[in-house]
DNA sequence: AAATGTGAAGAGGTTCACAGCG
DNA sequence: CGCTGTGAACCTCTTCACATTT
């Protein structure tokens, strides 16, 4: 009998995202019709050097999904990943600051239904304030703590604001409710212990190729 | 006397991201008129978890740039660094998909000036194809081996598509000579040795969150 | 027979504590 | 004395090899 465990797992933390990437090949091999796979067939289709012991060791910290002889089953597998990380539910998104990067991230976010909803869109510019978005008006950065209330607040924020103007938003997001932050500025940002933040380093992801580039010299 | 080395340094790669922190926080140092720094005075202005010991271990792998008593002198260090990172030279960069993402990429590579040319811009859609961005035309996805050539090629391409034509795209820019990507589509590229990648997926930044969020249930 | 689950070994990165130098 | 540079201990994640189960 499947010792059905999850609760509340504290991860290694580091494999969460392999765990997505588990998700998402799940995702695409139950689309594609697959009932059971191996943790070898898994990991081919995963790519990204991911081994099949590492799979393994990965599902099995999570319980026992799999049947010796035979592989995971397709469909339990994915859905409790999906409960793992919190992919079973909907999640109300503030984005702040919608220039293009705002614009971009609001229209992926929206075309991949992946239960992300944006709920709310921010900026500063007068001729962004007051533009549409779908259902939405782009409201001003200093309504923000007004707009989230009248609302019922946001889980996740989204910052794509000037360098200098992010620490002032992210202290009102938080103050806002918010419980995490998915930063696009390239500045540290001092946050409480409580909100979670992930920081997307654009600049910093180009100088890592730039540095692989100019290579042994 | 100062060590003077950085030649072929094979770095940890694990640091890299670290190293281009410190590049950030020395510029900023040295434009704000500091001349020398401790490790403990930079670890606290780059926040993020990094400590004054991690700085010195870092640092001494690419030789002796510190005087001990004393502390690290910053334009040297930020010279060391930028030689290291590849961030002392032009980068030709070429965008493929000019959607409000690669907009986004465009507009905040060139904003910030930092070596990064953003020389060529690619798209299928036929509204966006003859767009014209600064001093650029936006060209046809299938014109792309001709217009790199004919000006020269690039060094990063930026991937901005849909995910069906990623694998097509990436083949192509590999083909056309392109030294490193930047990945933003959530596929598993499969690319020759040589040719360094860069995931950002964006999906699996928000599902760290959401993981985060649903917490120990 | 086939493929999972897992203790043990290994590798890699971080922290400690202090020696070394200016 | 103050701060860097660094071997050693430590810790965490990965890989291996094989016992285990269907």
């Amino acid at each position: 009998m499947a010792m059905q465990r999850v609760s509340g797992v504290r991860l290694n933390e580091i494999n969460v995202p392999r765990l997505f990437l588990y998700h998402r090949a799940l995702t695409a091999l139950r689309d594609a019709g697959v009932n059971v796979v191996t943790s070898e067939a898994l990991a081919e289709f995963c790519a990204n050097d991911v081994t099949p012991t590492q799979i393994r060791k990965d599902l099995s910290q999570l319980g026992t999904w799999g049947r010796r002889g035979h592989g995971y089953e397709v469909s339990g597998l994915l859905e409790m990943l999906a409960r793992l990380l919190g992919l079973d539910q909907d999640w109300r998104i503030a984005i702040v600051g919608f220039g293009y990067l705002g614009h971009a991230l609001a229209t992926f976010l929206s075309y991949r239904e992946e239960r992300f909803r944006i709920a709310a869109l921010f900026d500063r510019a007068p001729d962004v304030v007051g533009q549409r978005w779908k259902d939405l008006t782009v409201r001003h950065v200093d309504d923000l703590e007004g707009a989230l209330r009248e609302q019922g607040g946001v889980d996740i924020a989204v910052l794509a604001v000037p360098a200098k103007a992010a620490q002032d938003v992210a202290d009102r997001v938080v103050a806002a409710g918010v419980g995490a932050i998915l930063n696009f500025v390239p500045v540290a940002l001092h946050l409480p212990r409580r909100v979670f933040a992930r920081n997307i380093d654009l600049a910093g992801e180009l100088s890592i190729l730039t540095h692989h580039l100019t290579g042994p010299e």
